[in-house]
DNA sequence: CCCAGCTTAAACACTT
DNA sequence: GAAGTGTTTAAGCTGG
C-alpha cells in the first residue's frame, strides 16, 4: 500500500517534470523569439508545422472563439489581415494563459489527490488538505475570472462589430475543453485568408488601417489577467528581461541573427513580412514596428506571456524540488532532470491513449506499464509522456511496437536515466552497442562497458551481478559483438552490419519487421554510406514517430531534442561522414567468429566493419574519458 | 499454441 | 584460490 502511494508520487514527479520542460520550452521559444507562436507563418513551415505551436497550447484546445465565430469572422472579410493578426495574437495569449491555468488548476487537484492518498496511508493531520483545498478554489476561480475576461473580450469584440454572434451559437465560450479552436487551425485560417490579400497588401505599408482600439483589446484583457493571477505583477514590471540584453549582444556579435528576423521574415508577432536581407527587416522593423501603441501593447502581451511562464516554471520547480526532497531522489541535480523522451511515452501514448480510459485510477500492478493516469482529460502530452516512465518497467520497447529508439534518444534522455532508478526501456544488445559506439575508439573492454552502464544509468548500480552476466551474456551471445585481443588484452566492438542483420530477412512489406529495421537503424553510426542510403527510407519516420500518435508529443520531443541536442549529440554526428576504414581500432583481430543461432548464411557475410583496421598501439586514453571517476564496484 | 527475442540464472572454463 | 572474463545452456516472460 505504501508502495502504490510510493509508485503515484513518482508518477506525480515525472508529471511535474514534464511540466516544467514544457513550461520551459515554451519559455524559450517565447524569449527568443518573442513571438506568440501561434502565429507564426504557416507557409513556411511546411515540413513541422506542429513545431511552432506551443505543445500545451495545442493541446488544450482552449475556446476563446469558436472556430465557426472564427470563421465567421473570416468570411465576412470585416478585417483587415493586419486587424485578424492583432486577433489572432490576442487569442493565442489568452489561450495560452487559460491553458496554463487550467494546467495549473488541474495539477493542483492532483496533488490534492495525492496528500489525500498520502494522509490515507500516513494518517497525517487534514491541514495540508485543507490548505490545497483552498488553494484550489482559488484556482477555480482564477480559472473563472478568466473565462470572464474572455467573455468581456469577446464583448468587446462584438461591439466593435469585430465578431457577431448569432443568437442560435453558444453565446459565450464557457464549457472548456469544448470544440475550441487549436492554433493549428488558426494558423490555417489565417493562411487562407492572408494568402487571399497578401500580395497586394503583405508588404504592410497600410498600417494606417490598423484600428487602435482593437489593439487596445488585445493588450488590455492579457494584462487585467496577468494582475489577477499574480498580484505582484506590477512589482515584477521590469520582468526578468535579461532578453533583450542577450539580444543586442547576440545581434552585435551576429549581426544577421535577431531574434525577430529568421529565414527571411519577420518574427515579429503576428508579422510575417518577408524581408529580403537583413537590412530590408532592419527597415521594416523601424517602420513597422516602431514605438507606438500597437507595438507596445504587442510588447506588453510578449511580456505578460513570458511573465506568466516564468512564474509557472518557477513554481512548478519549486514543487519539484519539494518532491524530490520528499522522495529522497538521489538526484545530484534536481534541476528539472528531463524525461524520456519518445520511448516509453510515445509507446503508451499510443497504445494506451486511445483505449484506455483516463480515469480508470487502478490499474493492476500486473500491468506496470500501463499509465496511472488519476487526473487526465483525454491524452495530454504531459501525462502521457510522462506518467509510466518510472517504475520498474520489465518490458522491452527497443526493438518492439514501433518505437525507434536511437543513439540519440538514449543520449538526450540520459539525464533521466543518470538520476533515476528506472530501468531503460532498450535491450542489452542495444545499450552494449550505445556504450561502444560512444567511445572515441568504438571499442571497449568489459570492464568500461560495466562503467558505461554505471555512469549512464542509476539503475544499473544495483544487482551488478544480475545485469553484468547480462551483458556477458549479451556480448557472448550476438554475432554483432566482436571480440577483439588487443594489447592491452580484449575489447569489444560492434560489427554494425550484424547488428543490422539481427532481424531482417523478411522485411519486405511486413510493416512490423519494418519497424524493427528502424529501430535498428536508429542505432546505426553512419559507418557506411551503403548501408545508411540503404537505409534512408527508414530514417524518415525515425524523427516523426513521436509525432504519428500526437503531433503536440513531437512538438515536444523535437523541442526538448534542440535543447539537449547540443551537449549529446556530437559523439554520432561528428562520425557521419566517416568511412569504415576510418574507425581507429589498434591490434585488431577477431579472436573468432560466433556462430548466432540464427541466418547460418553468414560464413561468407559482408565483410566486418570492425575488422578492417591494424593500428600501433598508443590506445592509453581508454577508460573514462568522461566527467566522472567511476567507482567500478557500486555493488 | 508456437515462435522469436529478450532476460535472468547458473554452470563451467580460462586467465590474471 | 579469488576474481574477472567469456561461453554456453536453460528457463521464463512477452508479444506477434
Amino acid at each position: 500500500m505504501e508502495c502504490g502511494c510510493l509508485k503515484e508520487l513518482e508518477y506525480k514527479q515525472s508529471f511535474q517534470e514534464k511540466a516544467l520542460q514544457v513550461a520551459r520550452q515554451l519559455l524559450l521559444q517565447q524569449q527568443q523569439q518573442q513571438q506568440v507562436s501561434g502565429l507564426k507563418s504557416p507557409k513556411r513551415n511546411d515540413k513541422q508545422p506542429a513545431l511552432q505551436v506551443p505543445v500545451s497550447v495545442a493541446m488544450m484546445t482552449p475556446q476563446v472563439i469558436t472556430p465557426q465565430q472564427m470563421q465567421q469572422i473570416l468570411q465576412q472579410q470585416v478585417l483587415s489581415p493586419q486587424q485578424l493578426q492583432v486577433l489572432l495574437q490576442q487569442q493565442q495569449a489568452l489561450m495560452l494563459q487559460q491553458q496554463q491555468l487550467q494546467e495549473f488548476y488541474k495539477k493542483q487537484q492532483e496533488q490534492l489527490q495525492l496528500q489525500l492518498l498520502q494522509q490515507q496511508h500516513a494518517g497525517k493531520q487534514p491541514k495540508e488538505q485543507q490548505q490545497v483545498a483552498t488553494q484550489q478554489l482559488a484556482f477555480q476561480q482564477q480559472l473563472l475570472q478568466m473565462q470572464q475576461l474572455q467573455q468581456q473580450h469577446l464583448l468587446s469584440l462584438q461591439r466593435q462589430g469585430l465578431l457577431t454572434i448569432q443568437p442560435g451559437q453558444p453565446a459565450l465560450p464557457l464549457q472548456p475543453l469544448a470544440q475550441g479552436m487549436i492554433p493549428t487551425e488558426l494558423q490555417q485560417l489565417w493562411k487562407e485568408v492572408t494568402s487571399a490579400h497578401t500580395a497586394e497588401e503583405t508588404a504592410g505599408s497600410n498600417h494606417s488601417s490598423l484600428d487602435l482600439t482593437t489593439t487596445c483589446v488585445s493588450s488590455s484583457a492579457p494584462s487585467k489577467t496577468s494582475l489577477i493571477m499574480n498580484p505582484h505583477a506590477s512589482t515584477n514590471g521590469q520582468l526578468s528581461v535579461h532578453t533583450p540584453k542577450r539580444e543586442s549582444l547576440s545581434h552585435e556579435e551576429h549581426p544577421h541573427s535577431h531574434p525577430l528576423y529568421g529565414h527571411g521574415v519577420c518574427k515579429w508577432p503576428g508579422c510575417e513580412a518577408v524581408c529580403e536581407d537583413f537590412q530590408s527587416f532592419l527597415k521594416h522593423l523601424n517602420s513597422e514596428h516602431a514605438l507606438d501603441d500597437r507595438s507596445t501593447a504587442q510588447c506588453r502581451v510578449q511580456m505578460q506571456v513570458v511573465q506568466q511562464l516564468e512564474l509557472q516554471l518557477a513554481k512548478d520547480k519549486e514543487r519539484l524540488q519539494a518532491m524530490m526532497t520528499h522522495l529522497h531522489v538521489k538526484s545530484t541535480e534536481p534541476k528539472a532532470a528531463p524525461q524520456p523522451l519518445n520511448l516509453v511515452s510515445s509507446v503508451t501514448l499510443s497504445k494506451s491513449a486511445s483505449e484506455a480510459s483516463p480515469q480508470s485510477l487502478p490499474h493492476t500492478p500486473t500491468t506496470p506499464t500501463a499509465p496511472i493516469t488519476p487526473v487526465t482529460q483525454g491524452p495530454s502530452v504531459i501525462t502521457t509522456t510522462s506518467m509510466h516512465t518510472v517504475g520498474p518497467i520489465r518490458r522491452r520497447y527497443s526493438d518492439k511496437y514501433n518505437v525507434p529508439i536511437s543513439s540519440a534518444d538514449i543520449a538526450q534522455n540520459q539525464e533521466f536515466y543518470k538520476n533515476a532508478e528506472v530501468r531503460p526501456p532498450f535491450t542489452y544488445a542495444s545499450l552494449i552497442r550505445q556504450a561502444i559506439l560512444e567511445s572515441p575508439e568504438k571499442q571497449l573492454t568489459l570492464n568500461e562497458i560495466y562503467n558505461w552502464f554505471t555512469r549512464m544509468f542509476a539503475y544499473f548500480r544495483r544487482n551488478a551481478a544480475t545485469w553484468k552476466n547480462a551483458v556477458r551474456h549479451n556480448l557472448s551471445l550476438h554475432k554483432c559483438f566482436v571480440r577483439v585481443e588487443n594489447v592491452k588484452g580484449a575489447v569489444w566492438t560492434v560489427d554494425e552490419v550484424e547488428f543490422q542483420k539481427r532481424r531482417p530477412q523478411k522485411i519486405s512489406g511486413n510493416p512490423s519487421l519494418i519497424k524493427n529495421m528502424q529501430s535498428s537503424h536508429a542505432y546505426c553510426t553512419p559507418l557506411n554510406a551503403a548501408l545508411q542510403a540503404s537505409m534512408a527510407e527508414n530514417s524518415i519516420p525515425l524523427y516523426t514517430t513521436a509525432s504519428m500518435g500526437n503531433p503536440t508529443l513531437g512538438n515536444l520531443a523535437s523541442a526538448i531534442r534542440e535543447e539537449l541536442n547540443g551537449a549529446m549529440d556530437h559523439t554520432n554526428s561528428n562520425e557521419s561522414d566517416s568511412s569504415p576504414g576510418r574507425s581507429p581500432l589498434q591490434a585488431v583481430h577477431p579472436v573468432h567468429v560466433k556462430e548466432e543461432p540464427l541466418d547460418p548464411e553468414e560464413a561468407e557475410g559482408p565483410l566486418s566493419l570492425v575488422t578492417t583496421a591494424n593500428h600501433s598501439p598508443d590506445f592509453d586514453h581508454d577508460r573514462d574519458y568522461e566527467d566522472e571517476p567511476v567507482n567500478e564496484d557500486m555493488e
